[in-house]
DNA sequence: TAGAGATGCAAGTAGGTACTTGCACGAAGT
DNA sequence: ACTTCGTGCAAGTACCTACTTGCATCTCTA
């Protein structure tokens, strides 16, 4: 006898509720400060029914990683490019801090328990980014076959990507503010001089 | 859990050997990884003394913090520079990316607890990298005002320790090996025709 | 209407953690 | 010789954490 799964109530909702409490206290507090009970009592639900649905502690953080894993709007955006290399790595480098920003404790968490080998490197979070390099490199491969850039692919895609993942990532670290949004005009600019001479 | 025989005696060494054991046990597993029963066994000292020493546990980390800060490296370097980008920026770079392989662990984790809150801005770590930003300012600044390159000095200096740092850091993500050396000077070299032209 | 599944609730287990306390021992310095 | 200081040691406190269990209750649905 199987479970139909209802939407707006039952065991399906449930599962969700705790999910969504995961990821929030996850990325506030990472996995060692995140506790079962915490979960539970923000998702509004008995501890005991977190087990019933999990098991265990890793077993919820593993099911939470593969609800959390936005990787379709960067493919959007992709999708939407022109060819016209300035153009389309502005929006690019805009669409990506962005995200960034959004996530950026869930990404230095994530970053510290990789370093730590407390979360395994194929873990479902470090897929996003992979893919992202992928198609960046096949970007920027095609417009070294036009002539247009030079270099190697894929070491122009990871010092792109890498411009801007620090830029967000350092924000905190360096006290400025929010940043200013001449900042990634003139960042892409000076990547895009670079790769083009 | 290893117990070490103690080379030297008195106060002062044993303070020196809990801090040491604290930044091993620190940089492999956090904040809260760290526990005061392991550093105690660590230093080979037994855990009442260490917070007869310290008090409390975040206390010891703050002296940990105090105690780990190398920026005198970075220094030299920067006073033995030429004046020739090229060769500078490229000296920089080496000496950047592999003072950062060492201590990639500690950065992930000090960014994470920055993030989360748990590790004050203010705290000594970040007095390093703020220095390092400061001074490839001033250096940016110089060129600028000789007219060999061109922009915001101090964005300049956030794109240039950009690059590397997220090389370094993304090398565990990326899934590659260590790198090849190869790389260093092509980043270079792109950083330095967009900062020229 | 009866049964099944999902949940709440309260109590409990087992282990870890920060931190304390009281006492004894040995090496200095006076 | 006597005190003081730093330390080891063993036991203990109070709390937190993951995880379990037995039972009552509710809500669907067949």
């Amino acid at each position: 006898m199987q479970t139909i799964a209802r939407p707006g109530s039952g065991a399906e909702e449930t599962r969700r509720r705790i999910l969504t409490a995961a990821k929030e206290i996850y990325e506030a507090k990472g996995t060692r400060g995140t506790t079962t009970r915490e979960v539970a009592d923000r998702a509004g639900v008995n501890e005991a029914t977190l087990f019933r649905h999990f098991g265990s502690k890793s077993a919820l953080l593993t099911a939470m990683r593969e609800y959390t894993c936005g990787l379709d709007e960067f493919n959007t955006v992709m999708d939407s490019l022109t060819g016209n290399a300035a153009d389309d790595l502005l929006l690019l480098a805009r669409s990506m801090v962005a995200r960034m920003r959004s996530q950026r404790k869930l990404m230095c968490v994530n970053l510290a328990e990789t370093a730590l080998g407390e979360v395994d490197i194929i873990t479902p979070e470090w897929r996003g980014p992979r893919e992202i390099r992928l198609r960046a490199t096949q970007y920027f491969a095609e417009h070294i076959a036009r002539g247009t850039m030079h270099g190697d692919p894929d070491l122009l895609a990871r010092a792109f990507l890498s411009l801007f993942f620090a830029y967000v990532i350092a924000e905190k670290v360096w006290r400025d503010g929010p940043g200013e949004n001449e900042d990634l005009p003139y960042l892409v600019h000076l990547f895009l001089n670079g790769a083009q001479s």
